[in-house]
DNA sequence: ACTGTATATGCATTCAGGTGCATATACAGA
DNA sequence: TCTGTATATGCACCTGAATGCATATACAGT
């Protein structure tokens, strides 16, 4: 993963809520786009282009594709995101997203679904 | 100046090289062109494009135009550029260019010109 | 085998950005 | 006013990336 390929991914506010929701854990392609709010198709060629580069990957669990970041712990990917958050007073979007995240995975821990099952056993601990 | 504008700056390797230089201080065009090998059009573009994003200013001085960062205290700013002398281990370029730098800024120093003038009142004491 | 759900791909169109060449503008000095 | 140097702009072209619509693929349940 290549520093010019890091803010090609960071450069597109639509890719940046993706990175910035992902950050919490991994997640499949439908509560991607449930929270962002867009369709299918959109989220699935963002998904590819920033998996070519480099920057997550997905792997299919039963129907569904679940995305993650490759390297989480990248030193100038993590800034950039930490910084996402102390930015966020200014945009507004990124902390919505983050909520309406929450509610999902509380709503998966209450109502067990095959979707949720692949996800939770990967959500940190709370 | 906003986060996406300071992504898109930073995407592009050209851009990047010149924000590590001008990281350093003010500089004319001339002395841009001089260290980053390029024709002096698409310096003079990339600058106007850094320009509209807000990322740079330029000050006419003479006959030559002095570039500067916009905002350089700018948090995301400052560490993305920070971070960038870090991973410059693998990224040659950037230690080259801040090589050559400085041998301009010597050089100045050593042979005044109006230009020169212009700068090294700016430049960082060292 | 059939159906529904989840996800990806193909194609056509549009737009932003990059590049090269020619040329215009701004300023200094003679 | 003429000339040279420094810098910017205009235009034509090309590439990468975004978008919308239709369609294909993968898997689960019946």
């Amino acid at each position: 993963m290549q520093v010019i390929q890091i803010y090609k991914c960071l450069c597109d506010e639509f890719r940046l809520r993706i990175l910035n929701l992902l950050k919490e854990g991994p997640l499949c392609v439908c509560h991607l786009v449930e929270i962002l709010g867009c369709d299918q198709v959109k989220m699935s060629k963002q998904l590819r282009y920033m998996k070519e580069l480099g920057m997550v990957d997905g792997e299919r669990q039963a129907q569904w594709m679940v995305y993650r970041l490759a390297d989480p712990d990248h030193p100038l990917l993590s800034e950039n995101l930490k910084c996402l958050q102390d930015c966020a007073g200014e945009e507004l979007c990124f902390v919505k997203d983050l909520k309406k995240h929450r509610q999902i995975i509380e709503r998966l821990r209450a109502e067990p679904s095959a979707c949720g099952d692949a996800l939770l056993s990967e959500q940190p601990k709370r």
